[in-house]
DNA sequence: CTGCATCCAATATGATACTG
DNA sequence: CAGTATCATATTGGATGCAG
């Protein structure tokens, strides 16, 4: 049973650090983050809470579709409180759930990296971009 | 000239708003962080220098094709270093740069908050998965 | 007003084979 | 060893029209 030792052996490990990255908390919260609507819709609920149609205001950029989506996620993970008022027509509140605001904190922290460091980074890589136009 | 006005200011509007956010650094570096491989190769370099197949074999569910992307794209942003020993074979190194290292304590505060409330957002998961199947 | 369905484009990721 | 090239698939994002 030596025969093909090597490929079921880097099989197996493939298989385990997929399982790993999977269950990787970490890496579940920044595929949140990652998101491109998700850190700008949860800046705006801490404002307060927000109708669909504010946000849709506030997030000019946004597709109706993504708007839907983001929230959803955000409601799905529990950051995100969906409240709906049945009046004619009806009415829909999103706000910020405890877990939500915890979410504020980290954000600020990716906020302090970026707005500290960016410099370097856009000059890196105009840098970059340029020794490779040589 | 007042027709059309509305239409034109939102798009207006819609154009701001998509330069604004790619300009917003804190979106800026969402984005980097969340790539797939991108938080898994910056945590093997905390550990020290690795060579690209140190980094393949530590990360066995990384494509070539992904490995190099990462790998070029964190060291085009400056996070990354690389060196090439130009032997037979030739032997390339990729090492935090400073600006790389300053992305740990980073990192550090999204494992933070991750691993302290993971559980309650997969419950939320849980609960919205199994409430929506009803 | 809210938001789903549909179709489409762009990007991200992956598998495989090949090269200096 | 350290990639590149190519092809294929998956995921994400967007536009439009329709419905309760």
């Amino acid at each position: 049973m030596t025969t093909m030792t090597a490929a079921e052996r880097r099989r197996e490990a493939k298989a385990a650090f997929d399982s790993y990255m999977d269950a990787c908390p970490t890496h579940d919260v920044l595929a949140v983050l990652g998101n491109k609507w998700t850190s700008v819709v949860v800046f705006q609920l801490t404002q307060g809470p927000r109708r669909y149609a504010d946000l849709a205001r506030a997030l000019p950029g946004v597709s109706a579709k993504m708007l839907t989506q983001t929230l959803r996620s955000l409601e799905r993970d529990g950051f995100v409180a969906r409240s709906v008022t049945p009046s004619v027509p009806v009415q829909v509140e999103y706000t910020l759930t405890l877990l939500g605001e915890r979410l504020v904190p980290l954000l600020a922290s990716v906020r302090h990296f970026a707005e500290h460091n960016i410099a370097d980074i856009r000059a890196a890589r105009d840098q970059y971009d340029a020794t490779a136009t040589d």
